[in-house]
DNA sequence: CCTTTGCACTTGCAAATCGCAAGCAAATGT
DNA sequence: ACATTTGCTTGCGATTTGCAAGTGCAAAGG
C-alpha cells in the first residue's frame, strides 16, 4: 500500500498529490500515445528514467487504481500493465500539457497529430481513449 | 536565470519540465481562481508551501516567461507578479486537472464551479483567461 | 538436465532537493 | 524613533533522486 498524504481538499492540489511529479504522466503518455504495456517498453523512453522510479511509480500507479497489474498472456515472467477507467480518464490532461507544450516550447511532435489535436479536440480525446481501453496496439 | 533542462523534445515531458511538480501549478490556480498577485498570498493557501520552494518557483516561472514581476501601485515593498499569454494557456490544464480530481477524488469544490466547468468546458476556460488577463479581483 | 538469456525488479550509495525554522533588509506604519 | 510588514535568504536534517550493480525467476538453447 502506498498511501500519499493528501495536502488540501482542493481539487487540483489532490490530482497533483498522484501526478504532480516529472515521471508518473510520461508513463501515462506510453500507455496511451504509444500502447506501451510493460516495464522493459517503459524504460526504452526517451527520458531514461530510473529502473527505481519506474518501479515506485508503477506501484503508486496500482494503488491509486490509475493501473492494473497481470501476469502477461504469453510469458509468466512478464507483467501488462492496462489503464484503468480512472487512468483513462487522464487523457485530456495528456492532451492539454502536448498542446501548451507544441504551442510554448521547442518541441518535435508529428504535425498531423498535432493538427488532429487542434482541430478536433474532443474526437481526439474519445480516440484516444477508446484505444487505451481497447489496447488495440501489440 | 533558472536554466531548466529538457529531457527530451515530446511535448509532454517539456511541459513537464516546467510543471512536473507538487507546486508550480498551486501557484498559477492562485493566480487564476482567486485572483491572488502577491507572495504573501500565496503563502496562504491551505497547502502551506515553504517560503524558499515558493521564492523558488516564482523564479522559474518568471525565467520561463510565464508570469512577471513588477513593484506594485500602491507599495514600494511589495510586488504583484501576472500571469503572461503563456502562463494564461495553462488555463485549459488546470480545468481538466479540476476535472478529474473532483470526479474521482475526495475533494471539496464549490457545486456551482464544477458544475459550470463540466456543462460548458470551453466557455468556463475562457471565462478564467478573461479574468487572468484582465485582473479584475484586486 | 543444465546453462544461458531476458525480464522485472531491488539494493546501495552519493548527490540533489525538500521542508522547517530562523534570520535579514528595505519600506511602512504609529 | 521604534515596531511591523513584506519578501525573501540561509542553515540544516530528512527525504527523494539518479546511477550502477546485483538478485530472483521463468523460459529457451544445447
Amino acid at each position: 500500500m502506498k498511501a500519499l498524504k493528501q495536502r488540501s481538499t482542493c481539487p487540483i492540489s489532490t490530482s497533483l498529490d498522484v501526478l504532480g511529479d516529472k515521471w508518473t504522466l510520461l508513463i501515462i503518455r506510453d500507455m496511451v500515445f504509444a500502447g506501451k504495456s510493460t516495464y522493459g517498453q517503459f524504460l526504452q523512453s526517451a527520458e531514461k528514467m530510473a529502473t527505481n522510479i519506474l518501479a515506485d511509480r508503477l506501484a503508486v500507479l496500482e494503488s491509486q487504481g490509475l493501473l492494473t497489474k497481470a501476469v502477461a498472456a504469453d510469458k509468466k515472467s512478464k507483467f501488462t500493465y492496462r489503464l484503468t477507467e480512472k487512468g483513462v480518464a487522464i487523457v485530456p490532461i495528456l492532451v492539454e500539457l502536448v498542446l501548451w507544450g507544441a504551442q510554448h516550447s521547442a518541441t518535435t511532435i508529428d504535425p498531423s497529430l498535432l493538427a488532429e489535436l487542434q482541430t478536433g479536440k474532443d474526437a481526439a480525446v474519445e480516440k484516444y481513449q477508446r484505444l487505451a481501453r481497447a489496447e488495440l496496439r501489440s
